[in-house]
DNA sequence: CTGAAAGCGCTTACAG
DNA sequence: CTGAAAGCGCTTACAG
């Protein structure tokens, strides 16, 4: 910049002016510093400008683990919300290690990005304090966390397993199991409450055996259908039960969209949400606090909705 | 950090050393600046030590769509590299639109970000010129960009669509198809060459009619299997060719992974590769550019393997 | 319409 | 072992 004021022969502030479309210059003086500027390759130092600034104009957003669908998908809901505020983004992964999750946390925050949208890993979340005090806005999406209020965007579970045995129970299903794993996981236990209440509205009794079921499990079960908390699950039911349902005929409703669910068999019916959905509401949350809201903490739920395929699907086998 | 001298009663320069672990502090004088850091809570910024330094110790990564699966996979493989050097990772999609390529990597560029790790779109590259000229480190992945010259870390499509047809052809298949679109696109050229070579290394003649085929078309056509160039087509062919195999039961084999391949009706053959082995593939060479190497361009080819299901699969049927 | 000065938060030489 | 000065590339008040 410095180089080019010379070599038009006005101060840096003229410069200054010029590239950045400040009224006030005369045509002829501005189109001798444009020459300057091209002739010279100059290009403008973002880096340099915001420290001066004070904004950095960059977003963080931390997943767990960016290489799954749901993070990138999600990131990509943010990607276009930064885009359209003329924000730029960074991203790292945790691999829900809360070690990792602070060391990068903390990293962005010492390169000043104006806010944070984060997957929270099971740590606490204390160290964010200062940083938020310091200005910086945090949004946390798909799970809240632990140890600190804050605007939250997430994914209705609760209302995906209920719809999703509650389809079974209209089937004609009354013996339903909830393939779930690690029912202290924030998912799982929302999926776990939505399965429990569409059972009780439905007045089904619920044999704890039903809740506590293993892929190996099934085929001995009661039961004659299955809600599987995670694509992982249901994979895993599938493996089980062969390409055919098994001897078991099971029916099942899995949560997390499949490749080409239509192919498969058992046939397949699926409860998904729209993680870029989640991105784009998480963001929308930030900008709102960097636009000046200050007024208590807010939380936005993304709906999910039954993607069923009746026909081809399992009735009960007795 | 003027702040804390003042508090500490040092010179800036002081704090500097204690803040960079430098020697030549009396252990004394360090606690006392040590303190004055926790109690005003003191953070380094970032941004205007590396305007001073020179470097941001910052890669971006531009993918084509950091919503599918490839690109955040290859993503992930950037990430754990830049991590670990210490860099931060910008990234942004696309959508295979050059003039967002551009406007996306010029902003970088004034970030002053260190290294680009591009999917090139179908434009030309010139606009990247003269950043590389000023120092930034460029290294193109999945396609070589069309008007330059730089490193590159590439998948072996090749490779991978002749291993798919000698596949088919050591099962019996003599009339092979190759379900590919447009066959201007680099992929798609890469795979009709490896299907070529195959056909030809085997002595088998190919019809036209084989290489220009559509999904609708599978079923009339005289083939009796077919490689599909995508995950795309793959889907189309297995939903044209209904859960049986269809009238025609034909072998299929896909590039690209699938969820659940294996519960898939008909058995399909895939033949895939690990793109975050691309995404490190990339960063290593972008690392050795920033660490000083400056010898001619590079290129790494990632290796595709297949996954045969060879029990369930369709012998042709003639 | 244009410019000289001070400053953003840090580091790099150089002195003491 | 410690510090005063100058500078990274830009912008923000303020004068003229």
């Amino acid at each position: 910049m410095k180089d080019v004021a010379l070599r038009a022969g006005v101060a840096l502030k003229t410069v200054s002016r010029v590239v950045n479309g400040e009224p006030g210059v005369t045509p002829e003086t501005a189109s001798r510093v444009q020459d300057a500027i091209t002739e010279l390759g100059f290009r403008r130092n973002e880096s340099a400008r915001l420290l001066r600034t004070g904004r950095t104009a960059t977003l963080g957003y931390i997943a767990e683990n960016w290489a799954d669908r749901e993070s990138a998908a999600l990131g990509r809901g943010v990607e276009e919300v930064a885009r359209e505020h003329g924000f730029l983004l960074f991203t790292g992964s945790t691999d829900s290690d809360p070690a990792r999750e602070e060391q990068l946390t903390l990293s962005l925050c010492a390169r000043r990005v104006d806010g944070l949208i984060i997957v929270p890993t099971p740590g606490d979340h204390d160290y964010l304090r200062s940083e938020i005090e310091a200005g910086i806005a945090a949004v946390f999406v798909l799970r809240p966390p632990v140890t600190m209020d804050a605007d939250t965007a997430l994914v209705d579970e609760h209302g995906a397993a209920r719809a999703g045995v509650e389809h079974l129970i209209a089937q004609g299903h009354r013996r339903i199991g909830f393939l779930g794993g690690d029912h202290s996981a924030y998912r799982s236990r929302q999926l776990l409450g939505g399965y429990s209440e569409a059972m009780a509205k439905a007045g089904l009794p619920v044999d704890e055996a039903w809740t506590s079921l293993t892929p190996e499990g099934l085929l001995n079960s009661a039961v004659t259908a299955v809600f599987c908390a995670s694509r992982d699950y249901t994979a895993l039911a599938l493996r089980t039960l062969g390409p055919t349902g098994g001897s078991r005929r099971m029916a099942v409703v899995g949560f997390g969209a499949f490749d080409m669910a239509e192919h498969l068999a058992p046939r397949l019916t699926v409860v998904s949400y729209d993680p870029a959905e989640v991105g784009r509401a998480a963001a929308e949350l930030l900008f709102g606090r960097l636009d000046g809201y200050s007024g208590p903490d807010r939380k936005v739920q993304i709906p999910a909705t039954l993607v069923a395929r009746g026909s081809a699907e399992f009735p009960p086998a007795d």
